[in-house]
DNA sequence: ACAGTCAGTAAGCAAAGACTTACCGTAAGT
DNA sequence: ACTTACGGTAAGTCTTTGCTTACTGACTGT
């Protein structure tokens, strides 16, 4: 059931975006701070927020702490993902075949 | 950016009850609403998000209206994930050779 | 036309949550 | 030891949001 507290995690896009920048490299606490119009403390609360999701790890280095992705929250929401996947392609495939009165959005 | 509206929508715990539903098999908002202990204009609401979000579509059966998922959404959704998945098992190797203090929750 | 069913919208409320500032540990340098 | 840098936590505020109960509209059948 982590699937759940990434899924909560990943929809803060102020979240996003401190995971987004530990994909680019792994980073300390004030390092993350600094690119983002938000301070450090709420940094912290964010990055313990992804941690209890399983989606970043943090080493202590020194008195820094530097925190990197950790796969096993992401590996998690994949494998739930795919689980609809399948599903949603050959319910729509069936949808295809009998055109009734299409009312979602579609791209193109 | 849909992938941001997929997030936020799969996000809340009920949002996440539909969305399963409807992966099931294809419903009508009273149908769902009957097996949630929300109301059906709660449920009709959820729809609405997660029509938003891409990842269902509906359509005019009658005076029902019959939801069902929508691969759009799902497959942003998979590929925004994709991004991180190979940089986090990479990082997190490298991590593993150089052996520091980890100090994230792992599974074994 | 009228009654019944289905579903989206409006308004309002209460809980959640994303920020801030202030404070308190801990580690390293002089 | 003292100072400085770093980072987690507490307390408080303000916005967001998920829910409810109305209400309104649309379609079906008698």
């Amino acid at each position: 059931m982590a699937y759940a507290a990434a899924l909560r995690a990943l929809a803060d896009p102020t979240r996003r975006a401190v995971f987004e920048r530990l994909s680019r490299a792994p980073a300390s606490v004030g390092e993350v701070a600094a690119g983002l119009p938000v301070s450090r403390p709420a940094v912290s609360q964010h990055l313990k927020a992804l941690k209890r999701a399983g989606l970043v790890i943090d080493r202590s280095e020194g008195a820094r702490r530097v925190y990197q992705l950790d796969p096993d929250g992401l590996g998690e929401l994949r494998r739930w993902l795919d689980q609809f996947w399948d599903q949603a392609l050959e319910a729509f495939k069936h949808e295809l075949e009998q055109p009734k009165t299409l009312r979602g959005r579609r791209k193109s």
